[in-house]
Parts: structure tokens; sequence; C-alpha cells
DNA sequence: TATTGTTATACTCTATAACTATA
DNA sequence: TATAGTTATAGAGTATAACAATA
């Protein structure tokens, strides 16, 4: 499994700030991911993306196409259609053929879906809130807005070839 | 390849806090590690952990063992056994007989794997301060700060049974 | 027996590309 | 032709387990 690489390790004293920032940062989220996907595997037998196409369609209780989902996860569309044969399979999520457009379908949770993934959801919600409690609430909405600007910086590649 | 997945999009309105720090830290992470990945590839035609195996025996010169390098990567020995024997063939690292006991072997840089790692490491710590740089050095202070002490929170599996 | 490292194998996650069926 | 989705395949990256050589 690996419970992450602390690879904060590589930064040296001749390194530059951010460096040495980024392989924290990237420390800190592997330790939690792995422990995250972990725990999904041991304690619900689901691996992370299937968590996570779970959890879009629970926020789109109309449903959503394969493009859509593809789109949305940033996954390409075989891989989509691979996770939702396995949730159909278990019946957690349903496709339903589209009037107007017969090569579409609208794929969404099934009753059983949604109650499997409220319960998922509890205990991630507490993993992750625990794994976090060490970080006062005003710690961790300055951590939420420092990532905020990141995040912001980011979007656009930053490509800003000096001229 | 997939230039991160946008999982921030999962947070509703409803969720904890820590929720929404937690897949705004691990967006980020995602955003940019991908894009290290990819330029790895692109540029020097390496991947990730062939990197981190470079940087590890940069860090010792007197070189490592098949185990330490295990240990500290994280992963497991087969893994490693990979790895090493992908970097030798290009003769960037070598494996040399320990005096004493000859299960075992020293794998430390050649020459030309030093060489060839600082022109990366170079790159890529270009890539890296780039890409922070939408953060004012007392903000990536502050960010490095707060991440020192979420890493500490997390050193203990923080599973304080509540009593 | 225990340890170091290797080999063999498998599984997850991802990508690309060829394909089918509609539109 | 173009689009929605599927199938087939490949390649990272990881793990486990059986194995060989040495301690």
């Amino acid at each position: 499994m690996g419970i992450a690489t602390d690879m904060e390790v590589r930064a040296r004293d001749d390194h530059h700030a951010s460096l040495r920032l980024w392989l924290r940062l990237l420390s800190c989220t592997t330790r939690i991911e792995d422990t995250v996907r972990q725990r999904l595997r041991e304690t619900f037998g689901i691996t992370l993306p299937r968590f996570d196409l779970m959890a879009q369609l629970e926020r789109e209780p109309q449903g959503l196409s394969m493009g859509e989902l593809s789109r949305r996860m940033m996954v390409t569309g075989g891989n989509v259609t691979t996770i939702v044969d396995q949730l159909e399979n278990e019946q957690l999520v349903q496709r339903q053929t589209q009037a107007g457009d017969r090569r579409s379908f609208t794929v969404s949770l099934t009753p059983a879906g949604r109650k499997a993934f409220s319960a998922m959801a509890r205990e991630h919600e507490e993993w992750v809130v625990d794994m976090l409690s060490s970080l006062s609430e005003r710690q961790q909405e300055q951590l939420y807005k420092l990532l905020g600007n990141l995040k912001r910086g980011l979007h656009q590649p930053s490509n800003q070839e000096t001229p």
C-alpha cells in the first residue's frame, strides 16, 4: 500500500524555499490520500475513482451522461465505462436510455447507491476531520485561503514567457 | 495524462469545512504533481519514481543499499530492483558489491548520473518555483508553517480513541 | 532460520485508438 | 461526417509471494 513516501526528506538547504514547500505539500497530501484510499478499501471495498464517481452522481440527482462524467472526472471515456459497468453490476448506479438521443445514457445513483454512498461519505468525512484535527479552526481557514490563492494561480498555466 | 481532476467540485455546503479544505489540498497537489510528471517525461524521458530514486542517491554520495532505498521510498523491494535495473542500464546508477555482506549492494549515482540528475533537478525546481509564484514569499512561509503543523499532527495516526 | 535481493505475477488506474450505433 | 459510448490494448506504478544466495 505504501502510506506515503516522505518526499520532504529530499529537501536540502541549498534548495529554494518553494521547493521545500512543494515537497511538504506533496508529503502531507500523499499521506492523507493513501490513508483514505486504504480505509475505503478495507472498510467498504471500494476504490477512490469509484467513490469519486458516486460523489459526482450524488451531486446531480437527475443524473449525468457518460461524457459529462468523463469531463468532470478528467478521465477518458473508456475508464468511465469500466467504472460504471462495475457499479452497475453491484446495482449502485443505473444507466437509463435517453429519449431524443439513443446514443446516450443518463447515469444516476440507485436508491441502494444513494444509501451506500451516504454511509461511505459520512465515514470518509470523519477520517478527514480527524486527520486535519491537529490544526485549529482558524488555521484551517488560513490554509484554505492560501490554497485558494495557489489554486487560482495555477488556473492560468502561468507560462508567462518572461519578456 | 489528465492534469488533475478538480476534486474540489465535490465539496458541498453541508460538508464540513475540513472536507472542503482536504479537497482543495488534494486538487492543488494533484495539479502540480501531474504537471511535474508530464514535464519530466517530455523533457527528460524519466518517470517520477526514477527521479525520486536518483534524488535519494544524490543526498547520499556514499550510496544506499537496496533495502534502504526501498524503505526511504516506501515502496516494496521488487519495485526498487526494477528501477535500479533501468537506471543501471542507462549507466546513471551503479551497484557495488559490499565487502562484509555478499548478499547486499551499495547503489550510487555514477558521474553521468550525478550530472544528469543535477540538470533535471535544476529544471524541476524552476517549474515548482514558477507554479508557486502566485503566492508571495510571506504567504509561502505561512503555508509552509501550517503544513508543518499538519504534518506533525499526521505523524501519530491521531487515533486517539476518544475516552 | 533469518535476511537481502530478485523474479514472477497480478491489480488498479490511466491513456490511445479502432470500432459500433446513432445523429 | 460527427458524436456517444464501448472495446481492446498498453504502460505506469504498486503489491504479494515464491525463490536464491548468503548470513
